[in-house]
DNA sequence: CTTTATTACTTTAACGTTAAAGTAAGTCTA
DNA sequence: TAGACTTACTTTAACGTTAAAGTAATAAAG
């Protein structure tokens, strides 16, 4: 059985102007509190509109003014406990708001075919601006879609550094300053544990890792796993991996907090204590990651300065926004040592 | 300098009509595939449409064919990393996604003012259905702007059950569930470690603990934290508190995980054994709720299923959905018992 | 070869609002 | 006391689309 809530009509201006007797632009002006109405109109017609239970019709105002680019939009991958989306969000959605916004967002899911879809529907729905943070590289479709029709902020790693809007971060930085700070300590056996699926945020990492460690005359050790992408469990399945094959590397530097995490812990349940057997380090610095039993020194991912960016961005291209600002913004990581990272040990080998 | 790219006039149907010498409304049902329409010319204007970069505008569209009804609003408190909300609101994004309905997500920020304002631009923007998980019990406000124009749903522990629709949690259950469990492990002096501010869902979690401590005649040990509300760091001091008085319970149970993080990681530091000395409980089960590091004994909030429930009872009242459904939907907790827990050691004072 | 149907359109009107131009009645000014 | 100005409206048109009704040209039927 059907439910029928949605065909009972709403009551409009014209009704208001019919109880009233008087032109439905006189209401329309009364409500908008514009000039050349009388206070008692407008006394009159605030009343009847609360009577009847009249609500604007957004669709009808848009149009008709034709200033429909008031939202912004946005579509992220996933919008789960582990992601930096939810803070870059939290700081969109505010200044949305004060600037009077709303905000409509996609969750992709990691699904190229949601996303584009996404993408479609915020052209028609005529945002003023969208951000995307792109499930992958591969970007040329969004890019069709959107183009002419509304500018494209990209938020995040993956993208090149060729497109016109854009808010990200360098990880070259986080790889070279890891295996710089870990080698200060005395390591020299400092392996990187990296996930799938690789994009530009992984590959800048690895990049930065290998010319530290080349420079450095070190040997790369390079663990990867195969299909968790970016868990706990992935951290923990290459830890017993290493443990198993009986060579453990003095430093450990994973591409996330979420792997380091999972290496932690395997490597406490096997008896090595960190940081005085193996030190440990990971990347994005998450909520969990100060946690006592972790303690964990990473990098830090200013997610609500590049939520903040991003909504200036948007402004700006919005004609919102009284400054010219930059509109390509190219964050650095910053290093925050905790407790899970110290100097080698004499004898390193285990 | 203002930048102006929105002042330029997006391409229409009639500028495809004059380019083909047609008429308007064939190019409308051309776009559509509607019947009617020669193969030839909706090829043509396929072409065309691409060719000046065409994209229709859902706010026109809406208001002519009058089903503009075909967006879902949400409306949360906090999208943070300790929130319920964002498993919900994956669930209902993707369902909504599924049925070709776009999500309008308002992040509130615990602020009644700022809930209330994406109320009313929820109802302008005539949402099919607008599903609520407010800020607090107080929601007459809420009720009275949707009032006829827009389904209510009321997502969450904070709202009685005289609501018209509704998914909740029956926190009870855990209070006396907790009680129960910590009992039969021999437990008798058992604690309970709340937050403020104090809405329905801590209410119900103090009623249960209280008829199931009353209930066995044992004594109620309650504190609670008077500003750092539901977070880690209240549990670290709650927990030294505690120690201070040196009137540590055997077992303690908290009204979120993340504060009895807090706890575990306070009493490790003082060298009390979890859960030999002291057992820990907590409430939600959280992605990191399971970490080898906590491992902890929790209840589990069936998040993702509530954000489903939810998005059902929207489809339902938005006529989208074939079957009667229930309209109020109460969850129960289940039970998640880990490590963190264990029996009483016979000498339980410390 | 007229009637009836079918195809592929066109024309008109409407959705609910705002912008812009028009106007009647009253007030002020010189 | 005519003309200009002000107040508080009304009328008309438009935004971009879809619904519904109308129609010319061709095909099929009897």
């Amino acid at each position: 059985m059907k439910n029928s809530s949605n065909l009972n009509r709403k009551p409009t201006i014209k009704d208001i102007a019919k109880k009233l007797n008087v032109s439905h632009v006189a209401v329309s002006r009364a409500l908008r509190d514009a000039p050349d109405i009388s206070e008692e109109l407008k006394v009159k017609v605030r009343q009847v509109a609360d009577e009847i239970g009249y609500v604007a019709n957004a669709y009808a105002r848009s149009l008709s003014s034709k200033n429909y680019e008031r939202n912004i939009g946005m579509i992220v991958p996933s919008i789960g406990v582990e992601t930096a989306y939810n803070d870059a969000f939290k700081a969109i959605s505010e200044v949305a708001a004060s600037k009077n916004h709303s905000m409509l967002l996609g969750v992709s899911e990691r699904d190229k075919h949601l996303e584009e879809m996404y993408c479609q529907s915020m052209c028609e729905n005529r945002v003023g601006a969208l951000i995307v943070s792109p499930v992958s590289s591969e970007i040329s479709a969004i890019k069709k879609i959107c183009k002419g029709i509304v500018p494209l902020i990209f938020l995040g790693g993956k993208i090149g550094r060729d497109e016109s809007h854009y808010v990200m971060m360098n990880y070259k930085t986080s790889g070279r300053k890891a295996v710089e700070y870990l080698y200060e300590l005395g390591h020299r056996k400092i392996a990187l544990f990296l996930y799938f699926p690789e994009n530009n945020t992984i590959k800048q990492k690895r990049e930065g890792y290998l010319e530290a460690i080349n420079e450095r005359g070190l040997e790369p050790i390079i663990y990867s796993n195969g299909d968790a992408s970016d868990t706990y469990e992935a951290g923990y399945e290459l830890s017993k991996k290493l443990l198993y094959e009986k060579n453990m590397p003095s430093a450990i530097w994973c591409a996330s907090d979420l792997m380091a995490m999972g290496v932690i812990d395997c490597l406490k349940n096997n008896n090595i204590k960190i940081p005085e057997d193996v030190s440990v380090m990971g990347h994005d610095n998450l909520y969990f990651s100060h946690f006592r039993a972790y303690d964990l020194t990473t990098f830090n991912v200013p997610k609500r300065e590049m939520g903040e960016a991003a909504v200036n961005i948007a402004l700006f291209l919005m004609g919102q926004l009284d400054q010219e600002i930059s509109t390509q913004i190219i964050f650095e990581p910053k290093f925050f040592e905790r407790g899970s990272t110290g100097r080698r040990k004499d004898s390193s080998s285990l």
